[in-house]
DNA sequence: TAGTTTTCTTGATATCAATCATCTAAATGG
DNA sequence: CCATTTAGATGATTGATATCAAGAAAACTA
C-alpha cells in the first residue's frame, strides 16, 4: 500500500531550497526561471510545522503570509457561529497553495487545520507583493492560479448542483486519483486523507450515505475500502459513475 | 419599478473613457490612479456589443480578451455534450468582469452568452498582461479579483453542499438584493435578469421547486414575485431564512 | 490489557425535492 | 388580430437522501 509523503519520512536536517524540493514543479517555483527562483527562494521566510488539529489560520485573521503545503495534509472549512455547523472547502495537498482567500480585504475568509503532521513553506505577503513587481514569471504563476482557482470551482458547481451521491463520490475519487499520479504515486492504491466524516460534509451528504455509496461501489467491483485505503478495481466504470465534463481517465 | 441599466438607457454616442463611466468604481479602474487609469484607458480596444442570445466566447476557444460589462447581463455555463445537459455557473451583471477562467490554460472552461442585449469593454490579453507589468494597481485589483473568486466559491459551495432549497433562493435574492445596493438602485425592488430556468438550474433545483419556493416566501409575506419583478417585503425575514454566513441584512 | 471513546457501518423510517402531468398566462410571429 | 410557442404554476406521485437507531470495529487511554 502506497503511502503519502509524510513528516516522518524527511530527513531531519531542514530543506528549505525550492531547487531540491520534490514539488518544486507543481509549486511556486514551477513558472520560474532560474534566475527568478534565485528571488524567490531568498524571500520564504521558513519552514514551518504544525501539529494535528492546529490551526493555520482562522476565519478574520489579518492575512500576514500564504503558504505552499510541503508534507502533511490540511482542510479549509467555514464554520457558523450561531449554530456550530461547518462546511468543509477542501482537502489540501503537498504542492498545493493556500492563503488567498484573505486577498479580497487582507482578511482570512475561512479557517484552515491540519489533519496530520505537516509542514508548509510561509511567504509573507509583503514579500509576494514586491516579488509580483519583479518577477514576471510569479504573475504568471498568479495568473494560472487564479484560473485554476475558476475551474475548481467550476468542476465543484457541477458537483454539487446536479451529481447525485454516488457520482459525487466517484468524482472525487478520480480527482484524488488524478493528484497522485500527478506527484508520482500510484493512482490506483492511496490512502484517503480525511475521515469519513469530513469527506461526507465536503461532498454534501450525511456520513450514512457516504458509507452507502462506498458499500455501493464494492459491491459493483468498482473499488475496495478498507478504513481509509482505496484500491481502485476499474477506473472505466469508475469514471463512467462519474459524469464530470473535460477529465480523461486515470491509469497507473 | 427600478429597471437595470440596458443598452437603450444609453445614449448614443459611445462612452469609452473609463473616468466617465458609472462603473468605474467597482470595476477595474476602481483600484487605479488617476496616472494609471490615464494609461489603462489607452489599452480597452474597444466597447463591444453583444445581442441577445448570442454567445461571446465558448469552452476552448482562445483566450484572447478579458471583459468587463458595461450594460446588460450575461450568463456563464457549462454544456456536457454527451447529454445536452447543462449547469449555469453564474450570472453577470454591469460591473462585473469576464475572461478569467481561460488563464489556467490559455483557453475558456465555459460558455458565456447574453441574456439581453449587452455591451462589454474588451481589454485584449497582451495588453493586459503588459499592463499589469507596469501598473502597481492592476496587479492589486487582480489580487483582490482572486480574493473575491475565492470568497464567492466559498458562498456557493455553502450554498449548493449545505443549504435547503428555500435557503438557496433566500440568499441568492438577498445577493442579488446586495448588487443593486452596490450600484445606486434600489435593493428592495428589482428585476430577476434571468428565466426561472436558468435560475432554477443555477440554484441546483427544479424548475417546479423553484416556482413552489417563490409561492412559499409569498405566502409568508417575505416578497412579492410577478414575472421577474421582485418586491422584498421583509428583509429581516428574508435574511433569517437565508442562514449565509456573513451578509448582513440589506437596508434602503 | 481492559475500558472507553471514536469512527464507521447498516437497517428502518421520514422527509424533501424531482418527476410527471396538466393547466394558465404571457410572449412571439404571421 | 389570432394562432402558436414558450414560460411559469400547481397537483399527484415517486424516489433519493437525511435522520434516527443500533451495533461493530478500530483507536485511544489509563
Amino acid at each position: 500500500m502506497v503511502k503519502l509523503l509524510n513528516m516522518n519520512d524527511l530527513s531531519k536536517k531542514q530543506i528549505s531550497k525550492c531547487e531540491h524540493c520534490s514539488l518544486r514543479h507543481v509549486c511556486f517555483p514551477g513558472g520560474l526561471s532560474d534566475d527568478e527562483l534565485g528571488i524567490f527562494e531568498g524571500s520564504i521566510s521558513k519552514v514551518i510545522k504544525i501539529k494535528k488539529k492546529q490551526k493555520l489560520f482562522g476565519r478574520g485573521d489579518k492575512l500576514h503570509a500564504v503558504y505552499a503545503i510541503k508534507a502533511g495534509s490540511v482542510k479549509s472549512f467555514l464554520t457558523n457561529p450561531e449554530d456550530e455547523q461547518t462546511q468543509v472547502l477542501g482537502f489540501h495537498l503537498p504542492g498545493d497553495l493556500l492563503g488567498f482567500d484573505g486577498f479580497a480585504n487582507q482578511l482570512h475568509s475561512c479557517d484552515v487545520v491540519a489533519m496530520e503532521d505537516s509542514q508548509l513553506c510561509e511567504l509573507p505577503v509583503d514579500n509576494f507583493e514586491q516579488l509580483c513587481e519583479i518577477l514576471p514569471g510569479l504573475r504568471k504563476v498568479m495568473m494560472q492560479q487564479v484560473g485554476n482557482e475558476i475551474s475548481r470551482h467550476h468542476s465543484l458547481v457541477l458537483t454539487l448542483g446536479k451529481m447525485q451521491t454516488e457520482e459525487r463520490l466517484a468524482t472525487y475519487l478520480l480527482r484524488l486519483s488524478c493528484y497522485y499520479k500527478s506527484r508520482g504515486y500510484s493512482c490506483t492504491e492511496f490512502n484517503l486523507p480525511m475521515p469519513r466524516h469530513d469527506l461526507a460534509n465536503f461532498l454534501g451528504m450525511a456520513p450514512e450515505t457516504l458509507s452507502r455509496m462506498f458499500a455501493r461501489l464494492e459491491a459493483a467491483k468498482v473499488v475496495t475500502i478498507l478504513r481509509r485505503q482505496v484500491v481502485i478495481l476499474d477506473v472505466q466504470k469508475l469514471h463512467d459513475l462519474s459524469h464530470e465534463l473535460c477529465r480523461q481517465p486515470a491509469s497507473d
